[in-house]
DNA sequence: CGGCACTTTGAGAGTGTTCAAGGAAGGTGG
DNA sequence: CCACCTTCCTTGAACACTCTCAAAGTGCCG
C-alpha cells in the first residue's frame, strides 16, 4: 500500500469518478447503505486516518487478517469476497464511493477486499469508533444501522443467487448497478467479466451470453464490453421478478 | 396467534427439544450467533413481552408489516424467507431455540417469518430495546455484535448458494446443523424436503437424489426422511470446500 | 505494429429441472 | 386397530440450462 497524503494523489483519478464522489458524500448517510462515516460525522471523528491509493487488483486486506483498521472508499471500487479450496470465488459485494467496508465484529476480517480498478480509500482505527459509540449513542445507533443494512443487501444477494437463471441475475444486477449510477442510462462498468461472474455465481461465458441475450431482446446497447445503454430499464426490471 | 401464559402450554412441548433448549439457553450468548437475549439479560429487560405457541407452518410476521415487534424462538423451529413473483420462494434461515429474529432496523420487517413446525416464542417491544440501548452501551455493543453475525450468516449463504454443487450444498448444510445439535450425530430434521430445497436454491427432486448420493458413498443414514446419521462427519466435512 | 489480456462465440458434456408416476408415512374416521 | 386418504418423499426419463473446453475476435498498451 503506498501512502499519499498529498493533493496530487487526487487529480489522478478521472473526473467522472470524482462526480459521483462528490455526490454520495454531498448526500451522506441517507443515500448510502454503506456510508455512516460521512463528511458531517467525519470532522469529529477522533480517529487517526491515512489516505492512500491503490491501482487495480491490489489486496487492501485479507480473510483471516486481524481487523484492526476499517476503511471508507473514496474513488474507485472494491470487492469483497471469499476464495473456496476449489478455487473458485464469491464476490460478496461491490463498493462505491463513500461505501464503508471492512469494519468487524470479531477479532479477524472474514472477507477478503481487493480494488477493483485504481481506487483512493481512507483507514480508521476500529478502536477509535469503539470507543465513539461507547460515548455516543447516535454512533452506536448508526453502527447498528450500517450493519442491519449490510445485513439486509446480503440478504437480497442470497435470493439473487438462489432463485434465478442466468440472464435474470445479470438483469438485476445491472439495475441494481444503474440505481447507483449518475446517469443511470449510461453505465460503464469497472469489473471485469470474471469479476461479474463471481458475483452472481455463473461462469464468464455464461455472463457474456446473457449479455448478449439481453443485446438481442434490445434491453441494452454496448459501445464496448463495458460501456452499456440502458434501452428500456423498465423492460430490465421485468426480468428481476 | 393464540396467546398462552400456563405452564400447562410448556408441558405440550415434546421433552427432546426441551433439552435442546436448556442448553442453549444455559450457553447463552457465546454458542448462537444469534441468541442475545438470553435468560441473563432477560430478568433485566423491562419490555412487556408475551409467550405464545404456534403450530407449524404459521406465519408470525409478513414481508412490509410493520416492526413493532421482534421475537426470541424457545421450542420448535422457525424460518424466514422471501416470496418472488414468479412463485419460488427463498428462504433465508432457520431459527432454533434461543435464537432471536424479526428485529429490524427499518419500519418494516424485510423478510417473512414462519414456524416450520410446533413452536413456542417470545415476543419484545422493539422500542423498549432501543431504550435500552441508548441507556446501556452493554445493549448497543449487543445489538451490534447480533447484526454482524446475523451478516456473516448471510453471506456464508451466499457462498454456499453460488459456489457449490447440490450434493456439497446439502453436505455443508447437514454439517452446519450437525454442529447445533446436541447429539451431532444423530440429526432429525423439522423441515421439510422443500424447505430445504428452497433453502439451497434446488428443487426438491434434486434435494432428494443428493439424499440418495450420501447415502450411496454411506455418508449417511437414513432411518426415515427426517431421521439422519451421520455415519462418517469428517467425509461430509470434505465436501464442504 | 505486435503482444497480451479480456471478451465473444461455438460445440459438446454435465448437472439440475421438469413432468410424471409410484411408494412411504402420518392422521382420521370407521 | 385397520382402512383410507392425504401429504410428503423418491425414482425415472426427457429436456433445458449452464459449464467446460476450444478457438477466434476485440481492445489496450507498449
Amino acid at each position: 500500500m503506498q501512502m499519499e497524503n498529498t493533493a496530487a494523489a487526487l487529480a489522478i483519478a478521472d473526473q467522472s469518478a470524482e462526480a459521483i464522489v462528490r455526490r454520495h458524500i454531498a448526500v451522506g448517510i441517507e443515500i448510502q447503505n454503506l456510508c455512516f462515516v460521512n463528511e458531517r460525522y467525519q470532522r469529529s471523528l477522533p480517529v487517526a486516518m491515512s489516505t492512500f491509493t491503490l491501482s487495480g487488483d491490489k489486496e487492501i486486506y485479507g480473510k483471516g487478517e486481524e481487523a484492526v483498521l476499517f476503511f471508507k472508499l473514496v474513488l474507485g471500487m472494491v470487492r469483497t469476497c471469499t476464495f473456496l479450496k476449489n478455487g473458485r470465488r464469491q464476490i460478496d459485494a461491490f463498493y462505491l464511493p463513500g461505501n464503508v467496508f471492512g469494519l468487524e465484529v470479531g477479532a479477524e476480517h472474514n472477507l477478503t477486499a481487493e480494488t477493483v480498478c485504481r481506487s483512493r480509500v481512507i483507514s480508521y482505527r476500529r478502536r477509535d469508533l469503539e470507543v465513539l459509540a461507547t460515548n455516543s449513542e447516535r454512533f452506536s445507533a448508526v453502527a447498528f444501522s450500517f450493519a442491519m443494512q449490510s445485513l439486509a443487501r446480503a440478504q437480497e444477494h442470497a435470493v439473487l443467487l438462489g432463485c434465478r437463471s442466468a440472464v435474470e441475475k445479470l438483469a438485476t444486477f445491472l439495475t441494481d448497478l444503474a440505481a447507483y449510477s449518475p446517469k443511470s442510462e449510461m453505465l460503464s462498468l469497472e469489473m471485469s467479466r470474471r469479476d461479474i461472474a463471481d458475483y452472481l455465481g455463473l461462469t464468464i461465458e455464461t455472463v457474456s451470453r446473457a449479455f448478449g441475450h439481453l443485446v438481442d431482446k434490445s434491453l441494452i446497447d454496448l459501445s464496448t464490453a463495458r460501456q452499456i445503454r440502458l434501452k428500456d430499464p423498465e423492460g430490465l426490471r421485468l426480468l428481476t421478478s
